[in-house]
DNA sequence: TTAAGTTGATAGTAATACTATTATTTTTGC
DNA sequence: GCAAAAATAATAGTATTACTATCAACTTAA
């Protein structure tokens, strides 16, 4: 069992980082610092030097495994991606009725995350909080399409296209099965923020979470269309 | 007629300049210029410096308008929303039935914008880049909430708001309005992101746009309800 | 036990994001 | 038409950032 989640890991693509940080304690140590530090302080105040400082070692060490901050937070949201699609796998597996997966599907997605004792070293709520406020910035850079050619956004766009399956395996004749599961994926995100800090202008707060609201927007979509 | 947009303009928050950049030919460079340098090398790579060299002019002259970098984008962006509301108004104004309208609103809003020749020293085009590409850095920030409480995102909030009034006269009984409106104003600049550089996870291509997808999207949650 | 690899410490550089001061030019009020 | 005020330009300076480079020390594996 336990090499699955190794496996798993390592999906992570290595153009990202210099040594791969899960292969010693020392980047164990990193991610998971540099997790919370970016949590706490931001990531235009991020720097290597801080992270250096936290666990108590050097920014150089750490200038060891990531070329630089961009392609850690590149890593960081990959790691993310990568963890959502086998939560996704896991909780999906074995459910035949193709709505029904859809739904699970979202929930998986869009509901608030909570911690996962199989990675001991990475704090998946406070990486939630990163990508909440933080992975937008991973790609709305002007190398993007360079990055994007190395693969730099993999993980992610291979959770958008499983999410774009299942809904087509409910109704094959919806033409943007691509954009709604996009938009699925990036308006949760949007709509955690914007319940955290601009509530006038959302209906999601604790009772009312993002996943009821895209829930009921994708029943509408595909449960009317297919009762036509 | 001249009058109206003058103080369309000068209806951005004036806690986010110095000096209002629209009282002056320096002012209006800067803005100008701004945004094209802006559009051009990213928001990460523009400094006051580069913008004070592009238009001969100083970085200290610069600093005499904006305070720094950040307020310059969040300046922009409510120039944005701004006009973005001020054309929501002149194209549904007239229109009674609320489908209409709200069909009417969702093309305002999403679809590629054009030159609007009435604000000579601004290229919507570029800013629409920018809006796409840079414009959630303006709030996804540590100091978003302190930001907010100054009302440095109202006329964002306040567009918002008119499109999920517009829903609500549509089927009042729809509940998720808000999160509906700022799905659709967010989810249209992803779409129109995605369609440039990460075109395989989205349906939106040249002739399909997002306000296409959108209108769809729509339609299937309000009118099918409706038809029950 | 030796050398290869890993980590730590220090120094240095160009660029950024400013602030402060002074000089120059432009505008305006009389 | 001229002086004072206001706006702009030029220069200098600072702390921080985002690195690179070098060397020392410590760890581990053959």
């Amino acid at each position: 069992m336990k090499e699955i989640f190794r496996n798993f890991n390592i999906a992570v693509n290595p153009d990202l980082y210099i040594k791969d940080p899960e292969s010693s304690d020392l980047g164990k140590n990193i991610i998971g610092q540099g997790i919370l530090l970016i949590d706490r302080i931001g990531f235009e105040k991020f720097t290597f030097k801080k992270l250096g400082a936290e666990i108590n070692s050097n920014e150089s060490s750490v200038y060891r495994y990531f070329e630089n901050k961009h392609k850690f937070l590149v890593y960081l949201t990959n790691w993310y991606w990568g963890w959502k699609e086998f939560q996704l796998t896991i909780s999906t597996y074995g459910i035949s009725d193709p709505f029904d997966k859809l739904i699970k599907g979202i929930e998986v997605i869009t509901q608030p995350v909570v911690e996962d004792v199989r990675f001991e070293h990475i704090n998946e709520v406070a990486l939630n909080n990163i990508i909440i406020n933080e992975s937008s910035k991973s790609y709305l850079t002007k190398k993007v399409d360079e990055e994007n050619k190395h693969g730099h956004f993999l993980l992610y766009k291979r959770l958008v296209r499983r999410i774009s399956e299942m809904i087509t395996e409910v109704d094959a004749s919806y033409p943007f099965p691509f954009s709604l599961a996009s938009t699925i994926i990036d308006g949760a995100l949007h709509q955690h923020f914007l319940s955290k800090h601009f509530s006038s202008i959302t209906d999601c707060k604790d009772e009312i979470s993002p996943a009821i609201y895209f829930k009921d927007m994708v029943t509408n979509i595909l449960k009317n269309r297919h009762e036509k």
